[in-house]
DNA sequence: CGCCCCGTTGACTGTTGTCAAAGCAGGTGG
DNA sequence: CCACCTGCTTTGACAACAGTCAACGGGGCG
C-alpha cells in the first residue's frame, strides 16, 4: 500500500509540480487549491501526511493546521508546511501550532521527498510503538517484569514452589495474582454445597490459571490444588491489569484464551446435559489421551485418581468405576496400578460419539 | 504527575539556566553535560521530552538523536534541539534526523516553555489517539461504521429485519458478520446428534451474538433462531476484527464480555453435573425472572415455550412439565396460558439452593 | 374441517446415585 | 518390625430420579 499525501497550495503551477514529484516517488496524491477544500478532503480521506502552503488567500496554512489539530481524527496526521525562505518567524509560528516539519521555498525535489519520507517514517514508528508484538511467554513474563520494574517494586518475578495437596487459591477468596505454571500439575475445581466437586481443568507447565476472576473483578469461582509439586510464577493483579489494558497483543492473546475456554466449556455443557455417563467417560478419556499424547499420537498411560476423573466426568466415583470396568471387559482399556492404558482408540471414540 | 524533561547541554551556565526555568514551570528536570551520559539517562529514565544542544564536544546533538532514534524505547520521545540563530542548515539537518522541534539561541523563557509545552501536548495527543474510549454502543457502532467507511465499502451499517422462526445463523456455518440486536428476541442453542437441544442463551435488544466464532476463527458452534421479529445490525467480520485488534477499549470490552460468559457457563456446568432437574428448573426460572424483572424487582410473567425452557434446563420437556406442575401444586408458581408467574420468590430460591 | 403443534398426564424402564462393606497400599507410631 | 489407621479402589444391593413412549385435549392455521 502506498501512502496518501494531501497537498494544499494555491499556486496551480506549484501544486502541479509538487504533485508530479510525489507521484514519481510512488505516493498517492490528493490536491486542493485552497484551505477550506483541503480540510474537507483531510477529514474525509484521512491522508497519511499533509503538505500545506502557509500563504494562501481566504484560509491560510495556520488556519488549516489549527482546525485539523482540533479534530481527533486528523490531529495525529503529520503536518508539513511550506513557507518562504527568508521567513524565520513564520517557521516558528507554524511549529508552535504543532506542525511536524516545514519546507522553505524554493526547495529541490530530493529535499521535498526526504522531508516527507522522514515524517512518515517517524509517524509509523510512533504508531507501532504502541503495539509491540509479544511472541513468547518469556516476552510476556519479561514485559510483566518491566511493568513491575518501572514501579520500582522489584525487578524479579516472584516464583513459588508448592507441594502436593496444597492449594494455590481457594474458591471465594479474593485474587491477588495471576499464576503461571512453570512446572508441575494443578487441578482446578468447583464445589457444590454438598461437597461434590467438578474438575474444571488439569493444568500443566506453560498454562496460566486464575485469570478469570482478575478479568471479571470478582472472587475465585474455583479452587486450585497441586497434584504434583509445582513451581508457579506470580504476576500481581495490578501488573496484570496494566498489561492487559495497555498492551494490545496481550489483550488479544487473552481474548483468544477466553474464547477457546468458552468454546470448550460450552460443548462440555451440552455433553453434560444429554450424554450418558458412559459417553462422558469415553469423551473425557479421549481428551486426556490427546492432551497427554506425544507427537506420534501415542499416550503410554493416563495417570489420574478415580476421584479426580469422576470429578471431570461429573459423576459419582462408583459410577465411573463401573464404566471403566465395562470398558476393560470390552477390551477398550487396560486398568493397571500405574494408570489407565487405552487399547482401542477407535472404539473409545465410537462410544464418545 | 509532572512531566520529566532531560536537558543535555555542555555549557554549565546555560544548563543551569534552562533547568531552573523548567523547574519554575513545574517540570521535573534531568540534566547531563555531555551526549554520552545523556543517552544513558534517556535509556534508563525514559523522560517525556529531551532538550539537547547541537554543538557539543565528543558526541554532538545529532549523534544523540541518531542513537536514541534507533532504540524503540526512546525513539518516540519528543526531541527538541538547541542551535545557534544563524544556522539555517543546522536546523534542517536536525529536522531531517527526526527531531520534533528546535530552539534557536538566544531564546527567552516563554519561548522555551511554550515549545516544550507544545511538543508534550502533541505527543500526548498522538498517544491518546490510539486508545480513545468508547462509552456507548452507539459509539461502538459508529466506530464500526468509521472503519467500514474508510475503506469506502459503505458508510451505513447494514441492518436486517428477521421474522419469527427464521435463523440468523446456523451451527456449522462460517461466520461472516457480528450481529447486534437492536430489537426483538433471539434464542441461541446447540444440538446433540440425536436432536436434543440445549439453549445457550435468550438474547434481547442491546446484545451482541455470534462473536465467539469470530474471535475463535472457527465455524458457529450454535444456531441462532428468532423468537420475536428482530432487527439486527451487522458488522462484517473484517471490520470487527480490525476494531478488536486496533482499539484497546473494544478489546477490553470483549474481554469483559467473554469473562462474564465464561463465569456463567462454568457455574451452569456445575449445576448441570450435580443438581437435580428440580433444582435446575428453579434456578433457570430465577435467572429468567431476574433478567425480565423491572427496576422494582417485579416480573409480571415469564413468557417462554416449554420446549425452550426444557432446552435451557437441559432436560426432557415432559420432565420439565412435571416439575412445573409440582411447583404449581406447592403454590410457588402460577401457570397461565399467558405465561409463568412466580408467586413465591423466596421458596423458588430455596429450591434452587 | 382437518392438521399440526403445544401442553399435559400416565406407565414403564433403565441409568445412575447412595449406602455399605471389603480389599489393598502406604504411611505412622509404638 | 509390626499393628494400626487412613485413603483409595472395587463390588454389591437398592432406590429413585428422569427419560421414553404413548395417548389425549385444545388452540391456531391453512
Amino acid at each position: 500500500m502506498s501512502y496518501r499525501i494531501l497537498v494544499i497550495e494555491d499556486n496551480p503551477d506549484m501544486l502541479e509540480n509538487i504533485a508530479s514529484i510525489l507521484e514519481l516517488g510512488h505516493y498517492e496524491v490528493l490536491t486542493s487549491e485552497n484551505g477550506k477544500r483541503g480540510i474537507e478532503i483531510a477529514l474525509k480521506e484521512k491522508p497519511d501526511l499533509i503538505l500545506c502552503d502557509v500563504m494562501m488567500p481566504e484560509l491560510d496554512g495556520y488556519g488549516v493546521l489549527h482546525i485539523l489539530g482540533r479534530n481527533p481524527s486528523t490531529s495525529t496526521i503529520p503536518f508539513v508546511f511550506l513557507t518562504a525562505m527568508s521567513d524565520f518567524s513564520h517557521i516558528r509560528e507554524g511549529m508552535m501550532l504543532g506542525a511536524d516539519d516545514y519546507l522553505t521555498k524554493p526547495f529541490d525535489d530530493s529535499e521535498l521527498l526526504s522531508v516527507i519520507e522522514m515524517r512518515i517514517k517517524k509517524h509509523e514508528q510512533i504508531k507501532s510503538a504502541f503495539d509491540r508484538d509479544i511472541h513468547s511467554i518469556e516476552e510476556f513474563l519479561s514485559r510483566a517484569r518491566e511493568v513491575r520494574g518501572s514501579r520500582g517494586i522489584s525487578d524479579q518475578l516472584q516464583s513459588r514452589v508448592i507441594k502436593k495437596k496444597n492449594f494455590i487459591f481457594m474458591e471465594g477468596h479474593e485474587p491477588l495474582d495471576l499464576y503461571y505454571i512453570n512446572s508441575g500439575l494443578v487441578k482446578t475445581y468447583m464445589m457444590t454445597e454438598d461437597g461434590k466437586e467438578l474438575v474444571t481443568g488439569i493444568h500443566g507447565a506453560g498454562e496460566f490459571i486464575g485469570y478469570l476472576p482478575l478479568l471479571e473483578n470478582s472472587s475465585y469461582n474455583e479452587s486450585a490444588i497441586v497434584l504434583e509439586d509445582t513451581v508457579v510464577y506470580m504476576i500481581s493483579k495490578n501488573d496484570f491489569n496494566s498489561l492487559v489494558y495497555s498492551n494490545r497483543m496481550i489483550a488479544t492473546q487473552f481474548i483468544k484464551l477466553l474464547a477457546d475456554n468458552l468454546f470448550e466449556v460450552e460443548s462440555r455443557l451440552l455433553e453434560m446435559a444429554y450424554q450418558s455417563v458412559r459417553q462422558r467417560v469415553a469423551s473425557s478419556l479421549m481428551k486426556l489421551f490427546t492432551k497427554e499424547s506425544d507427537e506420534n499420537g501415542d499416550c503410554p498411560l493416563i495417570r489420574i485418581s478415580r476421584k479426580d476423573l469422576s470429578g471431570i466426568v461429573g459423576t459419582a466415583t462408583e459410577s465411573l468405576n463401573r464404566t471403566l470396568a465395562d470398558f476393560r471387559d470390552e477390551h477398550i482399556l487396560e486398568l493397571t496400578e500405574a494408570g489407565i492404558k487405552v487399547l482401542d482408540k477407535q472404539k473409545l471414540m465410537g462410544v464418545a460419539h
